[in-house]
DNA sequence: CCGACGTCCTGCTAGC
DNA sequence: TGCTAGCAGGACGTCG
């Protein structure tokens, strides 16, 4: 489940073994992806260089002489750079041809990911603009607050939200969580100033040391060499339903929460109190 | 307009 | 041992 830090890994990956690459040809095989929109370019980037590939949440952008492709991990992808001559595996949808020896595929069992092709880097640039909200490490602490003042929704769904911050899923989400000491079920606008800001430093801080393990690997996830990554070792509370508590010794839970398993501590992550009162007493408002 | 929820997709696994 | 229902979840569409 490539979630930032994932993300993050392959690009990291990738940038140095397909920056400055000519494409000599593009194809898709198989049953079409899903919302990775019409195909045509496949006959047109073909002679183009790679100039730069870079992250925005948890999408990843190739820019290439004339045009961008914009990739989607989804639950199950992978963007591996392989030799040619490795047996192509199940499930590759896309191939880009990089040289007489290597090629770049793009294999996605689940099918929940997605490539695609923008012509106009203005069009690229409003469609992640039009979903995605700041990167984490750069979450303006002001607007960090705003955002969550303005919302009763549970936190947890909030960071799940793209359009707020940009690359969170379920693994980090629960993982902040823990760290910040914050119920995954509070609402937004009942977590005090000094909570949220925990919360936008926790967030941080998990998302850089899984960086550092080069993300988690539970299932299929490999970075552009095909190297597995080493936070899943790090986990607090993800996954670890019925385990004790590193910091408190309690029975880590496991609920269901805006349609995701979702797994905290008891113990160290209380629902605060209600802050209505703040909310209604005449004294206490400006 | 906001927020909750269903849908897509396949492979693995818990449970009978 | 073999079968099947259920679970996993990111993005997006739909509905109240």
């Amino acid at each position: 489940m490539p979630e930032l830090p994932e993300v993050e890994t392959v690009v990291r990956s990738l940038r140095p073994r397909l920056t400055g690459q000519r494409i000599q040809s593009a194809r898709i095989s198989g049953q079409r992806m899903r919302r990775s929109g019409p195909t045509r370019w496949v006959k047109s980037i073909g002679g183009q260089m790679v100039r730069e590939v870079r992250r925005r949440g948890k999408w990843i952008i190739i820019e290439l002489d004339d045009g961008h492709l914009l990739v989607h991990l989804g639950m199950t992808g992978q963007l591996r750079v392989v030799p040619v001559k490795e047996p192509v595996a199940p499930h590759t949808h896309v191939t880009l041809r990089l040289g007489r020896k290597h090629e770049l595929r793009f294999r996605d069992e689940r099918r929940f990911g997605s490539v695609a092709h923008f012509a106009n880097a203005a069009a690229l640039q409003a469609f992640l603009d039009d979903k995605l909200g700041p990167e984490p490490f750069e979450l303006e602490p002001t607007a960090w607050r705003n955002a969550l003042q303005r919302t009763r929704r549970a936190i947890k769904a909030v960071l799940l939200d793209q359009a707020v911050v940009a690359g969170v899923g379920n693994i980090y989400a629960d993982e902040s969580l823990h760290r910040a000491r914050i119920h995954p079920a509070t609402p937004a606008q009942n977590l005090a100033p000094r909570m949220m800001n925990a919360l936008r430093l926790a967030l941080s801080e998990v998302l850089t040391v899984a960086i550092e393990c080069r993300g988690s690997s539970i299932r299929n996830y490999l970075d552009g060499n095909g190297a597995c990554g080493g936070y899943q070792e790090e986990f607090r509370v993800y996954q670890r339903y019925g385990e004790p508590c590193g910091r408190c010794g309690a029975m880590i839970e496991r609920i269901r929460l805006a349609g995701r398993s979702t797994h905290f501590c008891p113990c160290c992550q209380r629902m605060p109190a209600s802050r209505h009162r703040l909310v209604t007493n005449p004294a206490r408002q400006r």
